[in-house]
DNA sequence: TGCTTTCTTGCAACTAGTTGCAACAAAGGC
DNA sequence: GCCTTTGTTGCAACTAGTTGCAAGAAAGCA
């Protein structure tokens, strides 16, 4: 079935110790065994096992990536990118889907059965207590694309949700205008509380801005249509700031439904800028959130921590841009955005 | 460090087989130790290392998922579907990225190396060179999304890609298109070159039906719209079949962008039916993939394997339907779709 | 050539488990 | 109570590798 390292020593007339060494970079072995190892082992089809040899080196090059977003089109991108960063630094992402996952402890006792290097946690809708439990085992873990101050001790990841609520919020005063909403994802949710906490914060500077806000019941399409279908029943706000991408694409279904035009009647401002923002048919003006860099410093970050468990935690936390599209009127002449 | 057997054998008092037999199903063990050894066992929170287990066993039960395609909106819900079904059957997904991969002998040295019970390539644009090399290893394979006739041996599980071409055809002739064309995705897809050959088939049974073709660079969006601004600028037809949603989307935004109108001035039907495609902002008529019962078949067709090597290969492939929603003008009155 | 130093190599014990076998215990039948 | 059957248990050898140690080989130097 398997070619064993046995099968190799053999047939190269070596011991199984010479194999294994020419199989490890740094160890002694000389030209000559190299070569009829090297020759065997070809012969053979011969790879190594890396879980056999993770029984006493104790490194599968394995992490958990752990996530419960399969429904937000940018994870996609992040997937992509965790992937093709994990790979380079041969490390191999073992994928979990946290949907249906509920207690910490189970996600600690499965990934520990298969004995992963580490975990990246990608979302920013996991409870802290996930991380913290990883944390708490020694086991290396970041926290991608996650709130700063919720989990102490754990490396996270992420961008500034409450500066992102001010920067909205700036846009839509110096853009003139003076009726705004914040549209959030469920209440519940630490970013949603976050950038609510920011555009609230940033508007109490603007006494004239009328400022109210709303919850829709998930981050998704269709809970951004109901919720503002029904806010447009009532007496809509003249610009809205939603929680997310794809909330802002619901929002923007309703408001077209409703025989209204954006940005001229109701104005939208997302979060993500996902691939679909960009498209003429969406036209979506949104705050970027820097999406390789997280994912860049995500890496390093684990790497850091596998090579070095002691080493002492932070967070990194990455700034926003403003990309503006058509959902937005235009800034007033001889006005700048900052 | 971390629990092992051992220390839960002389915790409990028992041989270090007593344990194993425990977390064992069908093992022969009687109820006083069972009791012992699980009582140990959760005071020191163990759980038992599957990667040593599967030395023995030769079962790591980790399925290798391979795919390419981590742009297409699509497969975001193909891997949501794919990690939830592996972990119900008690599986986890080694995800591969094929992207940076071009050599069928990497992947299945890499795949080798962490000896995963099974391999899925999740992707219609992965080279049939890829699932055959699994077969001649004798590594349990299923090519999902994949093409019949190319993997001889390995078992496929998809649609009928022809057949999807001739029901668009279908459609476009059903609803009185006389100049229609193929805009697919590069030409080596053997996806597109189906799709095209049922598309293309069923026309030559409608002679006064004018038909033309191209090929865009990607299945991307901006491969779609490049590729309409272009035929656009030409003698564009009444109406397009393209190679897939995203294209199809590139393509009405070209469409719009040159301040013509969908469907009545030029008509577009994809293949997928996505998530955004539902969107009200794209609102596409198109051609609905069965994802789901796809993966159930995929992973249905993956265990079957593991569970008995020899077993014959087949190819499952699931019809699709049309989703009429408005980018093709409605059927005339007393015509209906078959 | 002889002595020291550095390299290379194999042995054997180790990693965390599993499993065939034999010994023993318990239960069942008469 | 004795014999047979069935159930439980531990030993030891096994899975595919790694690695400390000591011995032997090669190289360096005078």
């Amino acid at each position: 079935m398997q070619v064993t390292l046995k099968q190799v020593a053999e047939r190269a007339g070596v011991s199984t110790s010479a194999v294994s060494r020419t199989f490890t970079v740094g160890a002694s072995v000389s030209t000559k065994t190299r070569l009829k190892v090297e020759r065997a082992a070809s012969d053979l089809g011969y790879s190594p096992n890396v879980l056999a040899s993770s029984l006493t080196t104790g490194r599968t090059k394995m992490i958990g990536l752990v996530s419960n977003n399969f429904h937000n089109p940018v994870f996609l991108e992040v997937f992509d990118q965790f992937t093709r960063g994990l790979q380079v630094k041969g490390l191999r992402p073992l994928l979990v889907n946290l949907s249906d996952v509920v207690d910490p402890q189970s996600l600690l006792r499965l990934l520990r059965q298969y004995s992963v290097d580490g975990v990246i946690i990608a979302s920013s809708t996991v409870p802290p207590a996930f991380p913290r439990a990883f944390r708490a085992a020694g086991i290396p873990i970041v926290h991608s694309f996650g709130r700063y101050s919720a989990s102490q001790g754990v490396h996270v990841v992420g961008i500034d949700n409450v500066e992102c609520g001010r920067m909205a919020a700036r846009s839509l005063a110096l853009r003139g205008y003076r009726r705004v909403a914040f549209l959030g994802g469920p209440a519940t949710a630490t970013t949603t509380q976050d950038r609510w906490t920011g555009f609230q914060d940033e508007l109490s500077r603007h006494p004239d801005i009328i400022v109210s806000h709303s919850f829709a019941t998930a981050y998704s399409y269709d809970a951004g249509q109901q919720e503002m279908t029904r806010l447009l029943s009532g007496h809509p706000a003249e610009a809205y700031f939603c929680g997310d991408d794809v909330l802002s694409i619901g929002a923007l279904s309703a408001i077209r439904s409703a025989g209204l035009s954006v940005p001229d009647d109701v104005g939208i401002i997302g979060l993500n800028d996902m691939e679909m923002s960009r498209w003429q048919v969406i036209n979506l003006t949104t705050i970027r959130q820097p999406i390789p860099e997280i994912i860049a410093a995500s890496l390093e970050a684990i790497v850091a921590q596998i090579d070095d468990p002691d080493r002492s935690t932070e967070a990194r936390i990455f700034p926003c841009v403003l990309i503006e599209r058509g959902t937005l009127r235009p800034l007033p002449v001889g006005v700048s955005e900052t």
